[in-house]
DNA sequence: TTTAATGCAAAAGATTTGCAACATG
DNA sequence: CATGTTGCAAATCTTTTGCATTAAA
């Protein structure tokens, strides 16, 4: 589930250039926390990233993680998803793209639909906000939990 | 926001419906807590849903709703949704319906949109699991978010 | 050098659990 | 009546905050 290299490079260029126009300090951490969600492609949540960056930054503290994630969130570098019992997930994936979520254990994947991309809203939507993207979710039962 | 009542009478028959064949007891607490999110439609969280119900059964616990949402969750009679800064929301609108998310302070609402509920999926999501619903999810900034 | 960001430790908030008492089927 | 369910209280897990220290611009 690794997201190829190039595209992980364009997405570390695309917060590059979001934090220098933004005026936010790029951090060691910031850096390796965006690479860690950007590359990661199992929509992660906070702790999950918070073990895999320490493997680069040892010193890393769990609080620095939720700070940068909620900053990136804001920054509209990343995307809060489908809570996992209580665990709010992260996902840098900007391109268009499509989820499946099992609704018994939380497990999630991408998946692509030029035909979903094109999907047209009805006006009544413009009412509740100004509209940034859209994408389409699919809830079932994985096979995993279908055995149980 | 309220649900029209006899779409809350239908979920109610359904939730009790679900409730027998299963072998789950109908108690008073699973009854409220069901009639609850069935008449919201404004997505509660836990919380939420015991300040709620406390008005109707003052001696409820916190924890009681809690094993209540999660048991209607695996049952399939309820759907948890984006997490608003680590609350979990709750929803019983088991009709086609569609959503916009304010991707900054979770303010979340319905809408409806045939040409959105007829919408074909890929065959690569079958390989993930056994699809149960599909819904589109909008992201934007809500009115109140975009002005600060 | 200035200001924002980090790490730490502690607080706050959300969710879960063990267990005795209780209510449903 | 038997068993599953509740309420309580305490435990646990997740997330946030204040503040002194550190690092980016």
């Amino acid at each position: 589930m690794k997201i190829k290299q190039k595209e992980v490079e364009q997405r570390m260029d695309h917060f590059e250039a979001v934090c220098r126009a933004e005026g936010i300090k790029l951090t060691h951490q910031r850096i390796e926390i965006f690479r860690e969600i950007a590359q990661a492609g199992d929509h992660p949540d906070a702790d999950l990233v918070f073990r895999r960056v320490r493997n680069r930054i040892p010193t890393i503290s769990l609080d620095t993680v939720y700070r940068t994630l909620w900053l990136l969130n804001d920054l509209g570098l990343v995307v809060t998803l489908i809570t996992s019992r209580g665990r709010t997930r992260f996902d840098a994936n900007l391109s268009r793209h499509h989820h499946f979520v099992c609704g018994r254990c939380g497990f999630t994947r991408d998946f692509y639909s030029d035909n979903l991309d094109n999907i047209s809203l009805p006006e009544s939507v413009a009412t509740y906000g100004e509209v940034e993207a859209t994408h389409v979710e699919v809830r079932g039962l994985c096979h995993r939990c279908a055995v149980k």
